[in-house]
DNA sequence: GAAATCATTTGACAATTGTCACAAAATCAC
DNA sequence: GTGATTTTGTGACAATTGTCAAATGATTTC
């Protein structure tokens, strides 16, 4: 994939820059063609890159005394990154594909030094940020105010192919319930 | 209070501003001595400002079938706003003094406006949705992973002045659990 | 300061969910 | 394909938590 092709997708996916921040952006970008169980990132350690996925998947969890808990799942045009590892401190969180996938890279720092100058970069990562923390909210609004069965059809309800492409081991972890729990809700019709 | 006076304190609350950002950041800043359950934020409802806590303290719910459900409580020097509100959406929770507080207010709009033309503010904005986001992360993880009387510990131990400036209805309801559990936990030791 | 309101605690009980053990089904590796 | 591994489903039981009702304690209001 070569530079032109890579800018066109920055350009679609990224509506909001301007030609010139899409071209300083694409330097800092390359195609990614990975294998299915690739850790993008990885618990404990820094990292110095972010994603976007063309296309594929993937899935970020955390561990606590080798249980898992998923904390969401990207599908494609989802960017992917940990907010530690994006500011540059060792990540908490796990993220591996879920099957082969294309993937747009981005070298963080500098991404993040763009930002400094360019106020269009600035306003795509404050974007980027803000889509994330919408989504935290929903989910522990969720938490808080749904059954177990009603977050799960919510769940099936906004992302069907979730199941497809996610063992119900990780989509019960992600709910917050247990795997026989969930085994038990998709019984009951 | 004067304009120098807010712009002191605008200096020492965010010391990344060079000083041509402080002054213009005072321009829509304002002081203000509230009393307390004075709704900052209210549901259903676009607002126009944010806040910052000077001397006081608030909390924030969502609303459900008249069940109230804590989202988080700010004390002073932290930020008070909703993603929604901000991003001049209807608020989905309400905002609520806990004491006769003294802020300072900033109009949205106009900070926003600001921040497409001031990288400083732009970074400003971003640094405080990251700030938001990390505490929304680490929420959803003491609840995949702590037990409600770790949460309650973990809690008490960060911030222990919450214990007398909100009530234990609104901290059960925070922790994810009923004021009877709670009262259960606050009994065992 | 007395009455009214609100917050907290408690007990009894029910509902939900987790845990464990194991079986069945699906997937993977050679 | 066949055996091995992983994933999913199931039942029995225990633990946790929620719900309801009532009592006590604290705070507010006039």
């Amino acid at each position: 994939m070569n530079k032109t092709e890579i800018q066109e997708i920055i350009k679609s996916h990224f509506p909001t820059l301007n030609k010139d921040s899409v071209i300083i952006l694409s330097k800092y970008a390359s195609f990614l063609n990975l294998k299915k169980r690739t850790e993008l990132i990885s618990e404990r350690k820094r990292h110095h890159n972010f994603y976007l996925i063309l296309k594929g998947s993937a899935k970020a969890y955390y561990t606590k005394e080798s249980k898992e808990v998923c904390s969401w799942f990207a599908f494609e045009n989802e960017i992917v990154a940990t907010i530690r590892a994006f500011n540059g401190l060792p990540s908490n969180e796990t993220i591996v594909l879920l099957e082969d996938s294309k993937l747009l890279q981005f070298k963080t720092e500098s991404i993040k030094e763009l930002a400094n100058t360019n106020i269009d970069v600035s306003h795509l990562l404050n974007y980027i940020i803000t889509e994330h923390a919408v989504f935290l909210e929903e989910k522990l609004y969720q938490l808080q105010f749904m059954s177990s069965e009603e977050r799960y059809k919510a769940l099936i309800n906004v992302a069907p192919e979730i199941l497809q492409k996610v063992s119900l081991t990780d989509i019960a972890s992600y709910l917050g319930v247990s795997r026989e729990t969930l085994s038990r809700i998709r019984r009951n019709k």
